[in-house]
DNA sequence: AACGGAACCTGAAAGC
DNA sequence: TGCTTTCAGGTTCCGT
């Protein structure tokens, strides 16, 4: 599921169960989604007992911050998610880590974390320890900072790799994935082969304007009174472009390719991206 | 330094 | 039907 807006839904899950409660208990089922070498008994110690005073979502990354000073950087990979149940819930399928808090009714809220393919983290930094490096590293977030187009023009400038990979760099664009620049790239009208480098400021701005607009779009759809990821088994396709190969461009009617690009499935309309 | 490719995992869907 | 192959929305490491 998680591009920004899954993570940032998953955010919301999180602060909504966890925010200001004492976190009771803990369970790790599988230590390979700990950092090498880290025994679940130690998250365990570091986390029991502790109270939840934010949680922060930036790019694809969460991070659960404790009052004694320790946090938790989650990262969901391709796989994972964050889903809100009470402690008498039985273990779910695929779950990874487990977190309860008390509450002031009789059931007490857990939530869980589900991975199946293991590509997600769960890294625990103790009260003194600096942040995650690659979380010190993120680029700006569309949805907390919004996108400075002369700053991404001047660091696009820099690049000569296609667009397409280059989105996906979390260094420039926090939260961008493989849909979101797809999208994006859709609606900009942009081929995604383009050098970075040689986009003109003007394709920029209509770059980040259609990133921050699929990125609007796609997190309205998760909201309601049923919350639920978008593109779950059975839903439908609500992308413009992405998973449509072969069907006909939206807009010129002509078939959309698909092509790798870095190792990455991508979709786009070889006649009206430019 | 920058790049492509493999690796990390498992499940679902497509292909035969 | 059942076995095999391919693909997946992410990141990181390794060799060139």
């Amino acid at each position: 599921m998680p591009e920004l807006p899954e993570v940032e839904h998953a955010r919301r899950t999180l602060e909504h169960a966890l925010l200001r409660k004492h976190i009771e208990h803990v369970k790790v089922y599988d230590a390979r989604i700990l950092d090498d070498g880290v025994k679940p008994a130690a998250v365990v110690r570091t986390l029991s007992g502790t109270r939840v005073v934010a949680i922060q979502r930036r790019g694809k990354w969460l991070r659960i911050e404790l009052d004694s000073g320790a946090r938790v950087f989650s990262h969901l990979g391709m796989t994972g998610k964050w889903v809100a149940a009470k402690s008498d819930d039985a273990t779910m399928p695929f779950e990874k880590v487990r977190l309860d808090v008390a509450t002031s009714k009789k059931t007490t809220r857990s939530v869980r974390y589900l991975d199946p393919r293991l590509f997600g983290r769960f890294v625990v930094r103790a009260p003194r320890d600096v942040d995650l490096p690659t979380w010190t590293a993120l680029g700006p977030d569309p949805l907390l900072d919004g996108i400075d187009v002369d700053a991404l023009h001047a660091k696009l400038a820099r690049r000569k790799l296609p667009i397409k990979p280059t989105l996906l760099d979390q260094t420039v664009l926090a939260g961008v994935g493989n849909i979101q620049a797809t999208e994006g790239l859709f609606t900009a009208r942009i081929d995604p082969r383009r050098p970075a480098r040689d986009l003109s400021r003007k394709e920029i701005a209509a770059l980040a304007r259609a990133i921050t607009r699929s990125i609007a779009k796609t997190i309205a759809l998760q909201e309601g009174p049923i919350i639920q990821y978008v593109e779950e088994a059975g839903a439908p396709n609500p992308f413009a472009i992405y998973g449509n190969e072969g069907t006909p461009c939206p807009r010129c009617k002509r078939p959309l390719a698909k092509i790798v690009l870095a190792g990455r499935g991508t979709v786009f309309c070889p006649h009206c991206q430019r």
